[in-house]
DNA sequence: CGATGACTTGAATCCCGTCAACGTCCGTGG
DNA sequence: CCACGGACGTTGACGGGATTCAAGTCATCG
């Protein structure tokens, strides 16, 4: 099954920026493949030396980086529309690993057509370099999280991202969104041991700040997530998608 | 004083890949300013809407992000070469700040003219993204020391990294480098307080690991502190420069 | 020569990691 | 039908790595 990016739906949403028939034709000719893979599936493995470019068309992805001993850190999570292997097409190998969250459909780019992209289609270049960009940005505050955030506030900038990212997709509803991620997966994506992020958001989830059921997050005190997390950021503005 | 690109000595250096008479001369139609700064001195600042984009010439700078409290987290350090203010450029407003760690010199391209380079010169914007994707591997390295390594590893990662990268830029005599940081700063980028990383970094400096003095590092035992870090980069491959 | 910044050192405290056990849900297969 | 195992979540006890508080040394500098 391939979904032509001219009537692609994701790429309609008011999350994104609206390119020209002409820039939409151009990203249809890049995209050789609609990939499905299941939730576990590696994406990109580490070390991999011809790791591909991909859109997240559906579901969620996350990158990470490991110890030789197994401790893991997850760097970011990619949603909907968000590119996925840039660093692993740009150099020879792949510092990073990407597995599939959730079930995924994935648009490919193969990684050899990346410098036409260049020479053709300056505004999709521009676009491209965007969304590396975007992706220094989710890493750093992920950074500021782990290095000086303590376990509540990194939990809670956490839920507070992933909350505004959903939201601007247009998957909150109700104040509650999918949410996908296990303790394990939270713990590793903020440095901390699995133990530790039980029992600290279950005293966040005890103070009311939100809840978690059933694969969905509920926000039920914004404010106060706002509050521990300092994470103040605005409405986010249309982007671009590939 | 200005220095022509086409006369720049860095450019020249092997760690970067050489550039044709043509894009030099680009490149230098883009860049308005040599800049001097001091020791100190803000190159970017959290939320400032107008920030430009600069390449490192001399000297060295940090990004960092803060907690309202005060709290700081440096993102990571760029060394002569390294591009720095791209997200600033890209985005509305800066998401982190950005500081001289040394007296510095910048080259200066203003934001408005980055277009520009996507429309007239593809191989430098290609540039441009492969440098913007050179900070998300430092800072993905970062967050897997801050999250996942004690404070030995996390010191020992960080010189392992900043040595191979003044290796490369040939700043290495006799196994000892220039290293500008303060304790306070090591604490800073690795998420550590201040306390623990004195005492830390002198049992290292006790167990033959490295020393430093008079504002230069030198590696001891280079083979035990890439074991600690488990930092296993090879020589660095020559890379982009604007 | 007082002031300032960087670096040291010791003691008390605590946040967080580790160990260990247990509970629940769910799919599988005897 | 129920035993079994695995994935995920929960809870308590304990220890330690790291933070915090406090004080003091040493250079540099106006």
């Amino acid at each position: 099954m391939f979904i032509r990016c001219a009537s692609c739906p994701l790429r309609r949403r008011p999350a994104f920026r609206q390119k020209s028939d002409e820039e939409v034709r151009f990203i249809e000719t890049l995209k050789t493949e609609h990939l499905r893979l299941p939730e576990g599936a590696d994406i990109i493995l580490p070390e991999q030396d011809d790791a591909e470019l991909f859109t997240v068309f559906s579901g969620w992805v996350f990158r990470y980086k490991e110890l030789s001993d197994g401790r893991r850190q997850i760097l970011n999570f990619a949603l909907p529309g968000d590119l996925i292997g840039l660093q692993a097409s740009l150099f020879e190998k792949a510092l990073h690993g990407a597995v599939a969250l959730t079930d995924v459909e994935l648009c490919v780019i193969p990684r050899r057509k990346l410098w036409q992209l260049y020479e053709k289609m300056p505004e999709v270049a521009y676009d491209v370099t965007w969304l590396g960009a975007q992706t220094v940005a989710l890493v750093d505050e992920n950074l500021l999280s782990a290095g000086r955030r303590n376990a509540a506030e990194r939990i809670a900038a956490l839920v507070a991202s992933l909350y505004k990212r959903m939201e601007t997709l247009g998957a909150v509803r109700d104040n509650s969104m999918p949410f996908p991620l296990t303790q394990q997966h939270i713990a590793d994506a903020l440095g901390l041991s699995l133990v530790h992020t039980n029992k600290t958001l279950a005293k966040l989830k005890s103070s009311g700040l939100f809840s978690i059921a059933d694969g969905r997050l509920t926000l039920d005190n914004p404010r106060a997530v706002g509050r521990l997390a300092q994470h103040f950021e605005k409405d986010i503005a249309p982007r671009p998608i590939i």
